[in-house]
DNA sequence: CATTCTTGGTAACAGATGTTACAAAGCATA
DNA sequence: TATGCTTTGTAACATCTGTTACCAAGAATG
């Protein structure tokens, strides 16, 4: 299996804030994550973001699997969070290899029962958790998915991926700076709370 | 294939209310439902519940799926809705299907492919929709999946599916009276704008 | 240094949601 | 009928979140 995939994969690397995938786009290759991170998106149609989760080395979007397979569109965006090299495979090679390789198709499953606890996770942050802890959260998991406690974003990209305002950002980061959970500077923030 | 499913599967009859997984529990058969509807609930730790979505009749679980193939535990508790047919179908069977059979194989991807939507939709929900937009929607699928534009529930029973409080149902039933998209008696609501 | 643009801080207010408390209506049962 | 339980209605208030407006600090550029 190793070997088909060195074979019929293509490598691409992508730059940091480089976009992957659009909402609505047929996908025609499935992606395999090496080294980075992916955020995925969803939007509605008033063009409403919000951050779904961070795809992380060895992962893949498992969701570009049944959209390759039932050749339907895209739900989701991804982007690059980070510098990342990802391999490419065709839907073509997919479909063979589900039946030829036992592993592949337990990978395949294993990604969709991955993918299906990271939605279910971000259902109960969206559900049992108020702005605050949300927003700690967030900024807990960018640093994990980037290794870096030093966070760059600014205030307004913060409130895209949450779905909420610039002021509401600004107001509790300045609040989770006061708790010391944070300490801030333009462009920078750092998760002392890990 | 159908014939197998008829020999190994067992049928199992429940009635509305009764709980059929609980969160923590070990998957052993995975349910396929032939009449009635199910609802899926999550949970935090403080018992604050959710419901994620209904199954209807041709529908499976494809989390129960997961599990059972990874011997993992139910992250989900699944009761009966309605008054509803299930076909049981054992772990043992599943795995040997999923090599001897295409079209079990594409059944079981369908599924996750159908769950992960329906949880995006719940997601666009939380994330993007008010409360009385929740409420509103939850009444019609509700009426939906019973068949029935009559809703025979209490303000609580509502509350706790969409995760607030009754006296807050209360005052959006209301609101929806007075607008003309339902009409409510004890015990029933009757939902006009399907 | 002067100007401009981006980013962040804060006040003041509006609206949505959650909480507590209490009353009233409907139903069941002695 | 009298009593008690469940369900619903409503007020009053607290809190969280979203919005608008404006200013100030920092960075970039001439």
């Amino acid at each position: 299996l190793m070997e088909e995939i060195l074979r019929f994969g293509s490598l691409k690397k992508v730059a940091a804030g480089q976009q992957l995938i659009e909402i609505g786009e047929i996908i025609t290759h499935m992606p395999l994550l090496l080294s980075g991170a992916i955020k995925i998106m969803r939007e509605d149609e008033k063009s409403d973001e919000l951050l779904l989760y961070f795809i992380e080395k060895g992962d893949t979007c498992a969701m570009s699997f049944s959209c390759c397979m039932g050749g339907s569109k895209s739900d989701i965006r991804a982007v690059a969070e980070t510098d990342a090299e990802i391999i490419m495979i065709p839907v073509a090679q997919m479909e063979a290899w589900m039946s030829n390789y036992k592993t592949w198709q337990q990978f395949v499953l294993d990604s969709y029962q991955a993918r299906m606890k990271e939605l279910l996770h971000t259902i109960d942050t969206l559900a049992f958790l108020r702005m605050d802890d949300r927003l700690l959260k967030h900024l807990q998991d960018k640093a994990k998915v980037t290794g870096d406690d030093h966070i760059h974003a600014t205030h307004q990209e913060i409130a895209y991926d949450l779905h909420t305002s610039r002021v509401v950002i600004s107001r509790l980061l300045k609040k989770l700076e006061n708790e010391g959970k944070i300490s801030m500077h333009r462009n920078d923030i750092t998760v002392i709370d890990l």
